[in-house]
DNA sequence: ACATATCTGTCTGATAGCGAACATAAAAAT
DNA sequence: ATTTTTATGTTCGCTATCAGACAGATATGT
């Protein structure tokens, strides 16, 4: 392999190609509150995430928001802005916890997936994948309560980022879900009086994975095989 | 242009191409109910609907359900199964008004999309439409309450079937919108005695077009442009 | 015309979440 | 050490929606 890249959907690009699309990568550090990429602006760069999670949010005209996605190393940001069309969209994509990622202009890469098969097909399937897990949390946003939902973010933001301890706050967390703070602060607090989670000024631990797993809905799993199933 | 197909994906293929992709399909009426493909399944055919419309539903496993779009003839079901990964996801899409439709099978289509670059860069397109309605009803589903919502589903509706008329019951459309029958009733009831719409026994008349645009959140206007600006 | 099935309206109590205000606690700045 | 800022906890009244039951109305079939 050489080089560690750490974003599989960079390792999965196929050789020799990958090395000569990795020259033409930058790697930075981008800090909480970064925006990616403007909703309903072309975006200036592409990224491949390495490490830290970065979210895609709707927001309405009365500033309430929701997200729609959460994204980290397993693919490219922005995803099916690729796809040919007019490259823009209604979310907004803001990191949550720092995140470390290779850039590349957006055009550049635009263009670069219309002239190569092996990219494009990988482009493809991300935003496939993305569709899958937009069509589950479509329903789940508006079938499953609070608890629940917090308890299937945190989980999912653990797979993703590979650490226990996730740095957000509750109001944050409250616009991602699409939910009041008060909201996020009694659902949190139920799941710490169970205590499948503590947490202290911004910081959360999970400390019972299989219990948090099961305070959890369903979209939980059927998301993880998604993400799982998906490279070889 | 000759025969006279009715759904904007064929007819946006490029000619000659249009003319020998439109010979190897054949054309179909099927009723409300039917089933077009399952969830976690792959599809039997691909569609073509030229007049009615389909709803591509998540359901949970409490019997719940959620609508995560409706469709008819602006493009192709399925559409994001087309992107070249699994061909599966974890919704179906079943008719909800008696659905014309051009049917071809699906293994058949999917080949097609990899050999055909007109056709593979049209399926791209509409996967990506999706995927920015998807995202707007993400948001929706989490932040507007039913009255809204129900408006923008029949605005939506009309604009896709060109009908000021809706054969639907308020029980189906309590599973498309996510909520309980009462629910619906209750929402559906306001919207008549303010005489945005009529309706009785599964016949739903928008009587105040532009009213019923003031009632309905944001999200409708959201789509409809998402719809308009796509083809040319 | 009648019986039957289906759709719609309404009522009930219970609950989740909103929206706003304010109190407390912990970190950061000086 | 003290002040300031920020995050969290708590309370309150209010509304939307749930969950379930049942009555009435309107098609449909015979």
């Amino acid at each position: 392999m050489g080089q560690s890249i750490d974003n599989l959907f960079l390792e999965s690009l196929p050789q020799p190609y990958r090395s000569t699309f990795r020259s033409r990568l930058e790697e930075f550090s981008l800090p909480a509150g970064t925006v990616l990429y403007e909703a309903e602006q072309v975006p200036r760069y592409a990224f491949f995430i390495t490490s830290g999670l970065a979210s895609k949010m709707v927001s309405m005209a009365d500033g309430r928001s929701s997200e729609i996605g959460l994204t980290s190393s397993e693919g490219v940001v922005p995803c099916y802005h690729l796809l040919g069309g007019e490259p823009t969209g209604p979310a907004r994509c803001v990191v949550q916890t720092r995140v470390k990622a290779f850039r590349m202009p957006f055009v550049e890469l635009l263009k670069e997936v219309e002239r190569s098969e092996p990219l494009r097909l990988l482009v493809m399937k991300c935003a496939q994948r993305r569709s899958m897990i937009l069509s589950q949390l479509t329903a789940c946003n508006r079938l499953h309560d609070a608890e629940e939902r917090l308890a299937r973010w945190l989980l999912t933001a653990h797979d993703l980022s590979g650490t226990t301890s996730i740095m957000l706050n509750q109001g944050l967390l409250a616009d991602i879900l699409g939910a009041r703070r008060t909201t996020v602060t009694l659902a949190a607090g139920a799941l710490r009086r169970r205590k499948l989670i503590s947490y202290r000024r911004g910081q959360i631990e999970i400390l019972d994975y299989a219990k948090l797993k099961a305070a959890a809905c369903e979209c939980y799993a059927t998301v993880r095989n998604l993400f799982q199933n998906f490279y070889g």
